[in-house]
DNA sequence: TCGAGCATGTAAATGGTTACATGATTGC
DNA sequence: GCAATCATGTAACCATTTACATGCTCGA
């Protein structure tokens, strides 16, 4: 799996700009595969050499122009063939685990400053995918199968926070808060 | 946070060789900071190039030499201004979760079979976590603040794995196993 | 004797971040 | 007038992976 894979995945809901591309990642996507918007352009760049996507200009006096990108037939044979080709191993780096099992000299007040502070940051991620999920509709599997996962990948991310939140307010209560 | 903090983390519970190093992140650390073997022996050439680990050879007849590194006190300085100047920006990246947002056409057989698969290897992994949990000393945090710290990380990746599985079998049950 | 584990590295390529660079519009 | 948002990209650098490369020991 790649970014290549993912750009293709959304331009196969439709045609996007690549500063689209990158708001929309942002707001779904991108709490589990997160791209800058350089990435985004270069990658959309060798897309198009490769004739997986292709774009029309949209000229437009007085704001910047637009380059329309749409995903090819080879594109979407490309997307499926990726998608169902794929070895599934995740790739994870979270500093705060690594901090805890490093920095156990810095004593029990820094971490429990950090860590309040922490969850405090978790607990604001939490309320924004709340309220993502509002927006969303849920629908069962049997009717429509590409909604009710992508509702699932909104749903990993709230029982996630929710986890972090958990063990964060257990660690707090043991080193006194 | 990067690789060099890790490696040094490691280097001030004692000196070690690539080798041990590489051994041991994937034991333990491995699991929210992957890196590998070449990774590994370059960071250390540039953090002897810098003066924050130096090396003793251990000539072994019979058997190929070891390069073994300790850390300096530069580097214990560096360490702990690494741990504490942190942005702790979480970077992850599932494959699965982006296979489920776009892959909806893939069909309920294909998801059924996949995620059965999926939970599988997790409840595996969850196994392997738990048995390092016994071997791991549980203190608490006023005695032993660091070991605390440590244990904790591990129960996060247990806490995790459950997380995950649960939220896979609920899937698994909505689609019709 | 063959594969697994120990032990070290280099080289080439890819992937990703940060900084640079431009320029219009809209709202405060 | 200034900041934010829209909209595009390049360049330099750093991080990471994969493949290449070597060679010894020990147990099956």
């Amino acid at each position: 799996m790649d970014l290549q894979t993912v750009i293709l995945g959304f331009l196969n809901d439709g045609p996007l700009t690549g500063y689209e591309l990158s708001k929309r990642m942002d707001a779904s996507v991108g709490f589990y595969w997160h791209a800058t918007h350089p990435q985004i352009y270069t990658t959309l760049k060798s897309l198009a050499k490769k004739g997986l996507v292709d774009f029309t200009m949209e000229y437009q006096s007085g704001a910047p122009n637009k380059k329309i990108y749409s995903i090819t037939d080879a594109g979407r044979d490309a997307l499926f063939r990726n998608l169902q080709s794929e070895t599934l191993k995740d790739e994870v780096k979270i500093p705060l685990l690594v901090a805890m099992y490093f920095g156990g000299e810095l004593g029990p007040q820094y971490w429990r400053e950090l860590l309040a502070n922490h969850l405090d940051a978790q607990k604001a991620v939490l309320e924004q995918y709340r309220s993502l999920c509002e927006s969303l509709p849920q629908t069962d599997p049997d009717r429509d199968l590409k909604q009710f996962l992508r509702y699932k990948t909104l749903d990993f991310g709230i029982g996630y926070q929710q986890f972090l939140i958990r063990w964060l307010e257990d660690i707090l209560k043991e080193i006194g808060e």
